[in-house]
DNA sequence: TCAGGCCTTCGACTTTGGTCTGATTGTGGC
DNA sequence: GCCACAATCAGACCAAAGTCGAAGGCCTGA
């Protein structure tokens, strides 16, 4: 890594954002911390900032989805470590986590100088590498085929966009969605749109929760 | 209120912890201010310090067990103030905890401003009284109209099932199946299938609803 | 430098989705 | 009986979704 440290902290709580921001302040002085607090601000960020050190990404942001926000940023940024930061302590989110390239997993309970500790492994290239070793074919591998472009198109149609509308927001033709999509649902193995989506939501994060048997 | 206000923030997140304390350091710079991340410090703070001024309650917090913590400690403590703090949005979450006695609700992606702001205006007196009065129209209302069939339609539009498999499923003509189709989406208030099969499964997945009257 | 591969883009075409009009049948309530 | 509504379907029609073939740009290895 650089000299100088930079750091990239994405979580829509300013809350917890300051928080992250003045802890690793105190740890790395020198460091170079930028925030953003949704995902288009993390993709604005990275494209001016390509060679930041370490990306704190949290899940439950605005346009996230959840890990499919991950995968997203992944493809466009694949050397920027990521490190996911999030509430969910369910071991799937966490696997799945690696599985879509994240370098490392801080769940929001933890205390600052753990944080802190995870963030200076990962600075010193510790990357904890996903264990992948099943060949076991989920969706979420057919899903790390998609190219960056395809990666936007299919965020776009979880949120239950339409090909037009897609095509306006990333200033293409609707011609070109069609023919994204036509491959998308080949790579993910599905027959529609709406198997899709419905695929990929259960990617996202379940927000936390239940109990009561 | 005492000249010198004091202050007891509860939440299981040492982030969002020292956020809000330092936060609240800054705005009231003469502040005595306590910490606790379990409802039974709650509690035990609480007994040593009846005079509190304001509690900042995180509804995720263990031995909470959502809302039902509220009460308890409304019932334990009918004069310190509770400010609720949470990362849920859904107005059902928000107006139950005024049902159970809180002063305040504070959605975790606030601004710290507006968060101070609140503590302000709940030492001032400031009860603040549930602006959701508004008849929510939730999806879940909408969904309630639709009628037995309706809802088959649905079960299946939602396992990726297109009209005519779904017409075949319940031996009906694919036409049926799309007036159906047509009536649920206007039910639903939505566009298109592919966002009413988003609404439909985000409905599904559990929500933090402490139930059980 | 050229061949081959991949990403991205798009137009033309086919299929599915969704609306509208209008109609028939059955059910339950007032 | 009458009314309201759920459920069924047909046919026409427009919009959206999806497929196919093809072109240009970019990178890489022979």
């Amino acid at each position: 890594m650089a000299a100088v440290p930079s750091f990239l902290i994405a979580d829509d709580h300013p809350m917890v954002r300051d928080a992250l921001a003045s802890a690793l302040g105190q740890a790395f002085p020198s460091a170079q911390i930028a925030v953003a607090s949704t995902l288009a601000q993390v993709q604005a960020a990275l494209d001016r900032e390509p060679e930041t050190d370490a990306l704190l990404l949290d899940l439950d942001m605005p346009g996230m989805d959840g890990l499919t926000g991950v995968a997203l940023l992944r493809s466009e940024h694949p050397i920027v470590p990521i490190i996911v930061v999030s509430a969910a302590r369910e071991p799937a989110v966490v696997r799945r986590a690696y599985e879509f390239g994240a370098s490392a997993y801080i769940d929001k309970s933890a205390s600052l100088e753990e944080i802190v500790g995870t963030v200076a492994a990962v600075l010193d290239g510790e990357i904890f590498a996903p264990p992948e070793s099943e060949p076991t074919d989920t969706f979420s591998q057919r899903a790390a085929q998609l190219t960056p472009q395809q990666w936007r198109v299919l965020a776009l149609m979880i949120q239950g966009d339409q090909n037009k509308q897609i095509a306006h927001k990333l200033g293409v033709g609707e011609a070109t969605v069609k023919a994204h999509v036509t491959v998308i649902l080949r790579k993910l193995g599905v027959r529609s749109r709406t198997q899709a989506v419905i695929e990929a939501r259960s990617l996202a994060i379940p927000v936390a929760e239940p109990v009561r048997p």
